[in-house]
DNA sequence: TTGTAGGCGTTATCAG
DNA sequence: CTGATAACGCCTACAA
């Protein structure tokens, strides 16, 4: 483990020297000693000790993944494949850039400050639903933070958006044109300022320009276990009624396809399905799932950037970005169905 | 940010003092200025400064996830649901244990040498393929490492494994004891030591103890993204002779279920389809997946065990643990096929 | 039972 | 252009 004193040794020069070259402080040292300094860092294999550096700079190169674990909650991290398929973008972003991800679950508001005071955290995503609580907190911790499923207006916190409404809007009116007046609405539970409440708005909407009566029990929350999913498909082929099913995250919809097909209805001749996010599941149930897409490697790279701007500084021309959706055409709608 | 010091000043007894109650060497502190200390961290809201902490220790309570990125590969850490399946328990243990997860993607063993000095990293997950290289860098480095997907005995390292043979062998005698003799070996490249090249030789033991030739061109190796197991579940449809298709992953067989049902021809019916992993999209295909089964969260609950007690220099009864398996009867498999 | 002092690796300040 | 030096927060001998 060579420092930067056996640098120094090894080339006959002082810490500060060294310390400058491998800032860059080019303007400080000869040509030739930073050539030497850079030899003997080679040939020593020296790295920064980050710990030393983040001690003194009170910053750490340390961003923080946060996932708000619900008490009543599975205790894992990543739940849903949808979130798994950018933290890979993210960390490749993070690393090209100089920054270390950490991965952290907190229930408290206790638990998320005494991580970022442990660590010097530099900046943070927060994912999952970000309540109240949590914004008291955050807010005057001057570091900057990325929201990744709420809306939190606020300076140095960044909104990572999708047009929640529009997709909630279009998937159920694409629903309403194949005929559907009988549509449900199935999502986890609605909280407020999560996504979910958006698309919920974009559905009532929808509804309402046709002129088609909202009707609460037409609405299925559950959470997104595989279980609770496919039961909850068996309980909307009980209700004959149905028609289409409007799920706000594909893994949801494909639970509830498989529920209604083990109930002996048929997707979508029965009952059609439209999905969210448009995951790599969609093209492999039968029938293939008609979805609302949202670009997830986008959205990671738009997180990380957005982060990494505030964290340099660079003033940003906007807080928050709205990434744009499009609908999807699969199998799983049954088109120009005429019930109404 | 309050420091030791801080808390020191505050109470008006010695850093030391108040070093030695944080770390509860509670017979060289009386009673009372135990209790004074204490109410004096809750009030100022101490937390330790990790850094400050990993400088003087060199050791960091910092546990790397590691994955390894082969170039040609896409920059994702977490390709595989399956994957992110237990990264959740892994890191709900460590917090639980005193430990923080830092997720990091390396191509090369100076990346993750370098990593692993920067911060003092204490402990090693390492997911995907483990090469030789790493191998010899990773040996002596005398941290505790736990190979999630690799078999590769070693004091220090641990082998967290599944019994992949008897998978393959038991997947393959399935679908033979079904009547198949044609059947298809599915999977990501097969790399040495790594556990798909385990479960081939149990497919080919099985074929050889029914006494049915092993024939290469029925291998079909693959990347696992969708495109491309869909794409090759196109192939296989148009190969007229194989009846059923053994896949070391789920989400392979999924693909290639989507893609022979694409070509037209039927899982069952014309072509039997079983998996590897018993991940939630099982239950999601129609038809359902007959798969075999490994406990995700077991094993990373294992991983973690096996990491602290290498941390905490417990003795260990067993350098590796290999996790049974076993058949899950669905729908993808067409029972008492007469074929031969 | 408590306190003092030195050092971990790095950076910034200031002086040569 | 280069080098001392102090400081970041914490820990551990060693003293008292």
């Amino acid at each position: 483990m060579s420092t930067i004193k056996d640098i120094a040794n090894a080339v006959g020069v002082s810490c500060t020297t060294v310390s400058n070259v491998i800032h860059g402080r080019a303007g400080r040292v000869s040509a030739e000693t930073i050539e030497l300094i850079n030899d003997a860092i080679d040939r020593l294999g020296y790295v920064p000790n980050m710990s030393a550096r983040s001690l003194v700079s009170s910053s750490s190169k340390v961003i923080g993944m946060i996932s708000h674990l619900t008490s009543n909650k599975k205790e894992t991290i990543i739940e849903d494949p949808f979130h798994s398929a950018f933290i890979g973008s993210i960390e490749k972003t993070l690393r090209e850039n100089g920054y270390y991800l950490m991965l952290r679950a907190v229930e408290t508001t206790a638990d998320l400050s005494a991580f970022l005071r442990n660590w010097n955290v530099d900046g943070l995503f927060f994912t999952g639903v970000f309540e109240d609580e949590f914004y008291t907190t955050l807010k005057d911790l001057n570091i900057p933070i990325v929201l990744i499923d709420s809306y939190v207006p606020d300076s140095n916190m960044c909104n990572i958006g999708l047009e929640d409404y529009n997709g909630g809007y279009t998937a159920t009116k694409y629903l309403i044109d194949q005929g559907h007046r009988k549509i449900a609405f199935a999502s986890p539970p609605i909280k407020i300022r999560g996504v979910v409440s958006e698309r919920f708005q974009g559905y009532k909407d929808a509804l309402a320009n046709a002129s088609i009566e909202f009707k609460p029990e037409l609405v299925f929350e559950q959470e997104l276990d595989t279980e609770t999913t496919i039961h909850s498909g068996r309980r909307i082929a009980e209700r004959t009624d149905i028609t289409a099913v409007f799920a706000t995250a594909d893994i949801l919809a494909a639970g509830i396809m498989a529920g209604i097909e083990q109930s002996g209805k048929r997707v979508p001749e029965d009952i059609s399905v439209i999905g969210f996010d448009d995951i790599n599941l969609c093209r492999l149930t039968s029938p293939t799932l008609t979805t609302i897409h949202q670009d997830a490697p986008l959205k990671g790279k738009l997180a990380v950037n957005f982060l990494i701007d505030m964290l340099d500084k660079n003033p940003l021309k906007e807080r928050s970005v709205i990434l744009p959706i499009r609908l999807v055409e699969r199998d799983s709608v049954k088109k120009n169905h005429l019930h109404a």
